[in-house]
DNA sequence: TGTACATCAGTGAACGCGCGTTCACTGATGTAC
DNA sequence: TGTACATCAGTGAACGCGCGTTCACTGATGTAC
């Protein structure tokens, strides 16, 4: 992560800043990123993020853009491979667990600009992989639509409230295994 | 909000306080809220506010606490008159956009005495309250408890995509609206 | 193969700012007698 | 009804800190010829 002793150029400062910024987050937070901070953890003078990102809200803006192509990323394999809209949101919940820092930051457009072309790109190509695999259902119309909307609110929910560490605790440590029977109500239904 | 000029003691400082909380929040979320700003709101020395609150963290916590109270204030006479898990879970909704600053508090754990008595008899009245709201469907064991869970997490969910402007701009204005027709998948199923 | 030059990445000193915290203080309020 | 005193709420000056931003700079890299 830090760069080559003595060497002038870093070979990567770009990536290695953010993987500081997912670092950083995990430990405090995304409004805790500073970008004197991210600077000390890559060994590199703390004017040197600028150059890269201008400011906080440039890096989090690459992130995000970043989280949401992974998300979809994420998703797509396990609508081919399994057709089934309840693996798909068990693994919405996984990916919240496995990129908190990244999908902390997705959902805080506040922190980042919202309408940057890449990031409106990236929520695009996972807003339609969720449809995607709301449509392995065969509904149609108004139907499938309030079916997303339901589907996406529950793993959401479930994802935020687990890392918010606001469900009870003998849920055990598994989100996946957690998260399962709870998607059931929704999905399984007939 | 200011005290009456000329005052020396303010009459309800720690009040004002928390008010400018609300207001400094809704402006730019909680975790930009600095004690030096709340005391500007409320006309009062930047000192003040340690007085009250000791610290940032100090002040949050009794956010935390009062909109944990606040949120089984509003859904108890609901259960009561409707008996109806879906009403519950609309007024749940409504509750996180007409309360948002103590919202957004509540649930960033990180910012606050998570473990403060205060805030962990309220927790447990909100708990309650969502329970019994689930009781009305007249389960028992597990099938509710899961139950409980699924629509905890539909609700808030749909309320957290909802503040973070991530849902589509086409359901409308209303939050109330615009969720009780996706609550109605999990919970007018047969 | 060598040299000259342009481009780029990162440096480090300097600046001003808002923050939290401390502390001796002062003004207001309430209470005892 | 008045006075003395304790308690409490809020003040304001001072401090040190980490931050973002700016800017002239230097070292490394790549490319043209």
């Amino acid at each position: 992560m830090s760069k080559k002793d003595g060497a002038y150029h870093h070979g990567d400062l770009r990536r290695a800043l953010l993987a500081a910024a997912v670092e950083a987050i995990g430990e405090s937070g995304p409004s805790a990123v500073s970008l004197r901070d991210l600077a000390r953890r890559a060994s590199v003078s703390h004017a040197a993020p600028a150059h890269h990102f201008g400011d906080k809200a440039g890096l989090l803006t690459v992130l995000a853009a970043e989280g949401f192509d992974r998300l979809a990323d994420t998703l797509r394999p396990v609508i081919a491979q399994t057709g089934s809209l309840l693996e798909t949101g068990v693994a919405y919940i996984r990916f919240a667990v496995d990129h908190r820092a990244h999908f902390e930051v997705m959902f805080r457009p506040e922190l980042y600009d919202h309408d940057n072309p890449a990031v409106v790109a990236a929520r695009q190509r996972a807003t339609d992989t969720l449809a995607a695999a709301v449509a392995t259902r065969g509904e149609a119309g108004a139907d499938a639509r309030m079916d997303g909307l339901a589907a996406w609110s529950i793993v959401h929910g479930f994802a935020t409230l687990w890392l918010g560490g606001a469900l009870p605790a003998d849920l055990g440590p598994d989100p996946e295994a957690a998260g399962r029977p709870v998607l059931r109500r929704l999905v399984d239904r007939p």
